[in-house]
DNA sequence: GTGATGACGCAGT
DNA sequence: GACTGCGCCATCA
């Protein structure tokens, strides 16, 4: 599952340009490296935790603003301690202002 | 090979 | 606004 040119490579580089206290989701991800599923950019982020450099997955969330991905980490609480520690605001498992900290590829 | 599953999203009700 | 069903497609049993 490690082979280089695979759309995990994609995912990983795409999410790795999300800026310092912003957020994307799945949905983003998909439709601007074409996958055609959202799912496949979950499935990706399963196994990210092993990748070089790292990947800010935590703040990748679904089309609502969910942390759906938390139970996902190391602990079921860091991802939402790591959007605080960049000033995001979360309330039961969600982006408050999530709009606002959207962001998007150009 | 076949069917089920999933860090999702959308349309219909 | 919520709930449900379906499409999506790589991965696993």
């Amino acid at each position: 599952m490690n082979h280089k040119n695979s759309y995990y490579e994609d995912v990983y580089d795409l999410v790795r340009e999300v800026p310092y206290g912003k957020v994307t989701t799945y949905g983003i991800v998909a439709d601007a490296l074409a996958l055609g599923s959202a799912r496949m950019v979950g499935w990706a982020l399963k196994q990210c935790f092993g990748a070089e450099p790292p990947v800010p997955a935590h703040r990748v969330v679904n089309r609502k603003g969910e942390l759906s991905g938390r139970i996902h980490f190391s602990t079921p609480t860091i991802m939402q301690e790591l959007l605080e520690s960049e000033g995001l605001k979360v309330v039961d498992h969600k982006i408050l202002n999530f709009e606002a900290a959207l962001w998007r590829p150009e």
